[in-house]
DNA sequence: ACCCAGGTGGCCC
DNA sequence: GGGCCACATGGG
């Protein structure tokens, strides 16, 4: 593939911040917690339309309860309990249905999320956004962060990236996630390491 | 006392 | 296909 002008900005960013698995190590460090698939995916809900600051009260909440992990909320049910440690990430009671929806489909169809993964991407996706609660976005960032698979994740930073540089004109999740996905190599280090380091150029820019 | 932040579903037209 | 609304917390 000839580098396109996409292609060719991250490879600028890569240049500026490096590997942005290593900010997310270093987080993980920081916050003493392993940063797993499970926890990947349970942030993922905890994450709509909310700071990431927020989702880490609600991920301590659920981490010091001995509950982060997708058999221990479907166990929990969608209680009274599961609502006060996620209330922090604000939406609580949407979201204590959607975490445990999403985790009792795991659980009672698969028995665990390596299992879920195992099935073919187009699946996995469509499966994930028949979920109450789950739209492309919180499908996307659940396929590619926690199953490795290639799919691109567009959210509000890629769509303020894309404006920035001018790269198109249309906006709707699937034109853009089509035109990253038709500029980029087919590969899910590159399709991570790229729109973390969005996510990190948006944020830098703020301050 | 505002204003904002990695969405989604349910309306309505 | 799009426009508008509800959902809720913590931090600036």
């Amino acid at each position: 593939m000839s580098k396109t002008r996409i292609y060719k900005i991250y490879l600028q960013l890569l240049k500026k911040y490096g590997l942005a698995n290593k900010f997310w190590k270093k987080w993980c460090q920081i916050k003493k917690t392993k940063g797993d698939k499970e926890e990947i995916l349970i942030g993922a809900i905890l994450t709509q339309r909310t700071n990431w600051k927020n989702v880490e009260l609600a991920l301590k909440n659920l981490k010091e309860a001995k509950v982060l992990s997708i058999k221990k909320i479907y166990q929990l049910g969608n209680q009274r309990l599961l609502k006060s440690l996620i209330r922090p990430a604000g939406f609580y009671q949407q979201k204590a249905k959607r975490l445990f929806l999403l985790c009792r489909f795991i659980v009672t169809n698969y028995g665990s999320l390596e299992k879920f993964f195992e099935k073919d991407l187009e699946i996995c996706r469509k499966q994930l956004l028949a979920l109450y609660g789950i739209g492309p976005e919180t499908a996307d960032s659940i396929l590619l962060y926690a199953g490795q698979k290639p799919i691109f994740v567009i959210d509000e930073y890629t769509r303020r990236f894309v404006k920035k540089y001018n790269l198109a004109k249309k906006f709707s999740y699937d034109f853009l996630q089509k035109l990253f996905q038709e500029n980029l190599p087919k590969d899910v280090k590159i399709y991570q390491n790229f729109h973390a380091l969005i996510v990190l150029d948006g944020k830098n820019e703020k301050h």
